[in-house]
DNA sequence: TCTGGGGTCCTAGGACCC
DNA sequence: TCTGGGGTCCTAGGACCC
C-alpha cells in the first residue's frame, strides 16, 4: 500500500485529501511513521524526528496513528490477496508476498507459455489493484517476479500506484545498477562496510564474489547478500507464523531519574506486556528488560524461568528484579519489557491462572468494599487526552475527528469518509457531549463484516489499555 | 526540540555436558 | 598434568525491517 497510514487518514478525513499529512509520535521525542506524498515533497520521510518534520513542513496535518482503522483496511486488502492464493505472507499491515503458484491460477500459469503467463499475471495484478481501490479507496502497488527478492524490488519500482513485472532472466540486469542499499538486509551499517571496501552497486557485490562478502560481513549475511546480488533467491513464501516474542516499550517525554519511578514504570509495562501475551493465548519463558539511557546507550537484561508462564505476578517481579540491577545514573529515556521463548498455554499455566484470577477477584472485591466504606477517595479527575486525528462523536454534531487540543479546549472537524470536507467546532475538553469513538469504515457497504471479524487483531479492541 | 515501537535474525562468549 | 572437541543453552548486543 502506498504511504499507507497517511493514505488511510486522507481517505477517512476528506479535508486532508491532497494535503501534506504526517502520522507519527506527536510528543517531543516522536518520529514520523508515515508521510503522505504531499509531505514527502518537503523532505519528510519515515523515521525522521517529528521536530524536524514540523520545521520542514509546518502546514502539514500532524496526526497520531489510529491502528484499529489501519488494521481494518489491512484485513480487507489481505482478504483480496487470499483470493489469489492461500499462500500469503504478510510482512506488516500494508505489505505481503503472495505465491501465485500455490493458488487457483497456479496450474494455468504452469501450463501457459511465457507470453500467456505474463499476460495473466499482469491481468491478475491490475484486477487486484482495482479491487483494492474499489474496496478501500486507496492505491496499492504490485511487483511481480519469480522470487521474493525480485518481487520486492519490482514493487519498490512500481510505487506509487503502479505495477512492475520483472521477467525471469532479467534479474541481474535490473539489480546490477542499483545501489547496495536497494537489497533488503543492507542497512546503514552494512552500506558503510561495503563502501569502505569500494562496493557501491549490486553489480559490485556480484563481482566481488562470495568469499570477499563473507570476509566483510560474516558467514550468514555475506553468503545471503552474495546470492541476492546475482539474483538468486530461493526463499519460499511462508504463511503467517506465530510471534516469537511480545514486547512493550515507552520513551518518556522527560528522562526518568528516580529509581522508584523507574520500578513503577517497569511494573506498568510488564502488566501491559502480559495483557498482550494473554490476549494472544501464549506464555513465555524469558523475560527481557530494555533500558535506553539519557545518552541513547541501550542495554538489555534477561532472565529465563524454569518454564513458560503468563502469570502477571511472576513476569512483573522478574522485570522488576532485572530493573533493580541496572545503573540509571544520568537518567533513563526509554524502558521496555518483553517476553520471549513463547509457548502456547500449558496445563500449569491454566492452573496458575485460575488460582490467580480467583485471588484477584477477592482482592478486587475487598478493595471495592474498602473504597465504598472510606467515603470516596478524591479520585483525581481523569483528564481525557484528545489526540490529533482521534475519532470522536458529538451528541449533537455527530462523527468527527480531533484536529487539536490545548488550554482546556478541543477542536473537532465534523466529517466522515463519505462526506465532503467538514466544519470545525471547538469545545471544552471535558464537554460531556463529546466522546471518543471507533473508526468508521472507509466505504459504507463494508465494515459490518470487516470491522468485527473474528478478532484477528488480537490486541486491537476490547482488551484496551484501560483508563 | 535529535533519534518510536514492535518485531526478526545473527554472532559471540561462557557454562555445562558427554 | 598448561592445552580436547562438540553440542546446547543462556545472555548480551547489534543490524535490520516496516
Amino acid at each position: 500500500m502506498d504511504a499507507f497510514f497517511a493514505a488511510v487518514e486522507q481517505a477517512a478525513k476528506p479535508s486532508l485529501r491532497g494535503k501534506p499529512v504526517i502520522v507519527g509520535g506527536l510528543g517531543g521525542r516522536g518520529v514520523v511513521s508515515t508521510a503522505s506524498y504531499e509531505a514527502r515533497k518537503f523532505g519528510v520521510h519515515s523515521a525522521l524526528p517529528m521536530a524536524q518534520a514540523r520545521r520542514l513542513c509546518p502546514n502539514a496535518a500532524f496526526l497520531a496513528g489510529r491502528f484499529e482503522a489501519y488494521r481494518q483496511v489491512s484485513d480487507t486488502v489481505m482478504g483480496l490477496l487470499r483470493e489469489l492464493s492461500p499462500l500469503v505472507q504478510p510482512l506488516s499491515l500494508d505489505e505481503a508476498f503472495v505465491d501465485l503458484e500455490a493458488g487457483p491460477y497456479g496450474p494455468v500459469l504452469a501450463e501457459a507459455d511465457h507470453e500467456t503467463g505474463e499476460r495473466l499475471v499482469l491481468a491478475l495484478a491490475e484486477d487486484l489493484r482495482a479491487d483494492i481501490q474499489r474496496l478501500t479507496g486507496l492505491t496499492g502497488s504490485v511487483g511481480a517476479a519469480g522470487s521474493k527478492l525480485m518481487a520486492k524490488i519490482a514493487s519498490e519500482q512500481a510505487k506509487p500506484d503502479g505495477l512492475v513485472l520483472i521477467e525471469p532472466g532479467q534479474e541481474r540486469a535490473v539489480l546490477g545498477p542499483l545501489p547496495v542499499r536497494a537489497l533488503p538486509g543492507i542497512g546503514p551499517a552494512t552500506e558503510q562496510v561495503l563502501r569502505r571496501a569500494g562496493l557501491s552497486t549490486v553489480a559490485d557485490l556480484a563481482e566481488a564474489g562470495e568469499a570477499e562478502l563473507v570476509q566483510l560481513l560474516g558467514r550468514a549475511h555475506g553468503a545471503g547478500i552474495h546470492q541476492m546480488s546475482i539474483g538468486l533467491d530461493e526463499r519460499p513464501v511462508v504463511a503467517d507464523q506465530d510471534a516469537k516474542s511480545v514486547s512493550v516499550e515507552d520513551t518518556y517525554e522527560v528522562d526518568l531519574a528516580d529509581r522508584e519511578r523507574v520500578l513503577r514504570e517497569v511494573e506498568a509495562l510488564a502488566a501491559r506486556c502480559v495483557r498482550r501475551l494473554r490476549a494472544a493465548g501464549r506464555s513465555g519463558r524469558t523475560v527481557v528488560l530494555k533500558v535506553r539511557r539519557f545518552d541513547f546507550s541501550t542495554l538489555t537484561r534477561s532472565e529465563t524461568l524454569g518454564g513458560p508462564t503468563d502469570d502477571e505476578a511472576v513476569i512483573t517481579a522478574t522485570a522488576r528484579r532485572l530493573a533493580e540491577q541496572v545503573d540509571i545514573t544520568g537518567g533513563v529515556r526509554l524502558l521496555g519489557v518483553g517476553v520471549a521463548q513463547l509457548a502456547d498455554y500449558t496445563q500449569e499455566d491454566l492452573f496458575a491462572q485460575a488460582l490467580r484470577e480467583e485471588a484477584e477477584e477477592h482482592t478486587a472485591a475487598a478493595a471495592e468494599a474498602a473504597a465504598v466504606e472510606s467515603e470516596e477517595e478524591p479520585e483525581a479527575a481523569v483528564v481525557r487526552r484528545w489526540l490529533p486525528g482521534q475519532d470522536v462523536r458529538h451528541a449533537e454534531f455527530g462523527p468527527g475527528w480531533v484536529q487539536g487540543s490545548g488550554v482546556g479546549r478541543v477542536t473537532v472537524r465534523f466529517e466522515t469518509p463519505w462526506s465532503g470536507p467538514g466544519r470545525v467546532r471547538t469545545f471544552a475538553v471535558d464537554d460531556p457531549a463529546l466522546e471518543p469513538s471507533r473508526p468508521l469504515p472507509l466505504r459504507r457497504e463494508e465494515g459490518a463484516t470487516s470491522a468485527e471479524g473474528a478478532g484477528s487483531g488480537g490486541d486491537g479492541d476490547g482488551s484496551g489499555e484501560g483508563g
